[in-house]
DNA sequence: GAGCGACCTTTTGTATACATATTATTCTAG
DNA sequence: CTAGAATAATATGTATACAAAAGGTCGCTC
């Protein structure tokens, strides 16, 4: 069963696999083995060997020498801890911006993000999609925030954190049954960014580093009112 | 050349091109092939195929889809960034064990730690051993914190960060050539540490995390006088 | 009947073969 | 002589075969 279409075996494996475990078909500390897996996925072990070990880096699987791979326990539970580092490691991110100055692309990236997302909700309408256009722009403000601080190591661990079981994939989060709650909270998460840019810009390394922190903080808040995710 | 005597081929390959890549033997961008690579540590392209992936998860390659593993713009020269976040990670640590209480047994290695570090340094002398004695203390203290802070995805940031290059709060180093300067800094980490574990004690969340940033900033201002980094 | 050890099964680690995508080279057109 | 396309060379992704170890089962001994 050779010669499949393209070469995404891997990638294929990991979301699949992924996806399995969040969805909790594997009790934690449950062993998963290649064999069974890969005649599940319809792939040879090769792939799955890679995808096991790419998870067991995201933190979901751990591994012994000759004992293959398990699930971890708790990662599952901690998307408070995952906004939280999130929110420190942006935080220092804003800090570095303000503390020696913005590049004008990054500025501007920051800046259009903004006025974008105002303009998205200037009239008070909001829907699907909004909603989508919104969170990419606040994916592209944070991005910009990141890659701006001219940081390696910083990117590189922020990726990581990112990347945690929660992080990326499909996290939407918008509670359809309050939209205008939801409303206010854009509104909330745009004004915050527009404060950063005004802190980085007047070089305000302490308060937009605060800034930003308190912006993740009302993620959390958000979260324990049983709200998904992420603003 | 196959049956070789046991089965640490991947540990092997990991700790060789680790090195190669520490030792500077590849410059930043450069690819790593497999085949070569393979023959030049005497053994199949499987294994160092998983020594690469995991060299990548630790960030010093990185891979594109078909392109294979490059050496990543190396964190060497961000040791900045490095202890930068370690300290913010370190902050938010000490912040949650201020807000949710610290168990009895962290307390108790944090302040052991910090009992022991002020034995080390009491009467004024200093030496290789007490350095390297007080190195394993602070590790102990920073582990302590980490640990004790009761989030899964923080120690899995923390780990990752730490594993950059000389990201590592054991990677302190020692100016043999001004004792007396390098005996005042580490009563000052001392001193920090017993404030950091006072204000957990008390509650205090926001000044345990500012003590702990300001406990980075040490690093960071040492560093920046130009000291040697080794110990 | 219980404890211990040998054997068998299952599973992981490694080697290798093959297919396909990427990269380098060469040849042709302008 | 340069630019671009076709082709050759190289490298990566996947499949599979084989070896060694871990885990379980059965039988032996006491």
């Amino acid at each position: 069963m050779n010669t499949k279409s393209s070469e995404r075996a891997v990638e294929s494996a990991v979301l699949q696999i992924r996806q399995w475990i969040l969805d909790g078909q594997f009790a934690t500390g449950e062993k998963i083995p290649e064999v069974p897996t890969a005649e599940r996925l319809g792939m040879s072990r090769t792939p799955v060997r890679t995808a096991l070990q790419h998870l067991a880096s995201e933190g979901l699987l751990e591994t012994s020498p000759r004992r293959g791979f398990r699930v971890t326990s708790p990662a599952l539970t901690d998307l408070e801890g995952a906004i939280e580092i999130r929110g420190v490691l942006e935080g220092l991110a804003a800090r570095k911006l303000a503390e020696q100055g913005a590049s004008d692309t990054t500025l501007k990236r920051m800046i259009d993000a903004v006025e974008e997302g105002f303009r998205l909700f200037q009239d008070g309408q909001i829907d699907q999609e909004r909603i989508l256009k919104f969170k990419s722009l606040n994916q592209s403000f944070h991005l910009a925030l990141i890659e701006g601080a001219n940081s390696p190591a910083l990117r590189q661990v922020y990726q990581q954190a990112t990347q945690l079981p929660m992080g990326s994939p499909s996290a939407v989060g918008f509670d359809s049954e309050h939209p205008e709650r939801e409303f206010r909270r854009f509104l909330r998460a745009q004004e915050h960014h527009q404060a950063i840019v005004e802190a980085i810009q007047r070089r305000q390394g302490a308060r937009a580093q605060a800034l930003m922190i308190e912006h993740a903080q009302i993620s959390l808040a958000y979260l324990s009112e049983g709200t998904p995710n992420k603003a």
